[in-house]
DNA sequence: GTAAGCTACTTTGCATAACAAGGTAGCTGT
DNA sequence: ACAGCTACCTTGTTATGCAAAGTAGCTTAC
């Protein structure tokens, strides 16, 4: 209903190959860390059916590993392809926002 | 299918209501001044929906007036509740822009 | 030992938005 | 009368984020 989370289209799935490219992660982490950057209505139900997708896209792939406290964490990286998409994505958010910028700025 | 098309998710609403603002404008001349901003890869099919809903939503009001050339054209301008809308898509810009860059930048 | 609470993953169903594609019609110039 | 531009509208498809609910392991406190 918010126009705030219309704004998070296509967004988020380029912040999660950002996030995993700087360190492999898992789901659970991933929601406290875009909680961190600020991005903190986030919720699991997004993250998840993202990571999921971006595993059947071959852009990520994960591996179940044990926990040293609570349930096992499935790690995600990145692929080559993941790596490739994720350079699109910031090239293409550096095309959208330039105009956007351009657009709502009030001129003097 | 590509990622340019869903990073415009929310966006090209907030930056119609920002054009508009500016100076009354009418659909088709949208498309043209969107492009000029360069947003090049916006259709009339995404942009007349748009301009409805607000009209629906009570954000916009808009009346025929002839052309000198061509045929008529339906010239929007903003409501009161158009205004506060765009102040509050610019906060949400704002506010998703930050976490985006800080998430994308490269660390040196 | 058991209940509470955190960690961690998954699924289903819904609402929204952009877009391709197609259609309608007025006006101008040749 | 035809092409081409202007101008608007509609239908159906697809992608995305999210609420909500479920499952289950582990730790701590009582």
């Amino acid at each position: 209903m918010s126009l705030r989370s219309q704004l998070l289209k296509g967004v988020l799935e380029g912040c999660i190959l950002s996030i995993i490219n700087r360190q492999p992660t898992y789901g659970y982490e991933l929601s406290v860390r875009l909680q961190e950057f600020g991005l903190s209505d986030v919720s699991e139900g997004s993250i998840y059916p993202i990571l999921l997708r971006l595993q059947k896209e071959k852009l990520i792939e994960g591996t179940m590993q044990k926990s040293e406290l609570g349930p096992k964490r499935k790690y995600y990286h990145l692929t080559e392809a993941g790596k490739e998409a994720l350079i699109e994505f910031i090239e293409q958010w550096e095309t959208i926002k330039l105009p956007v910028e351009n657009i709502i700025k009030k001129e003097e």
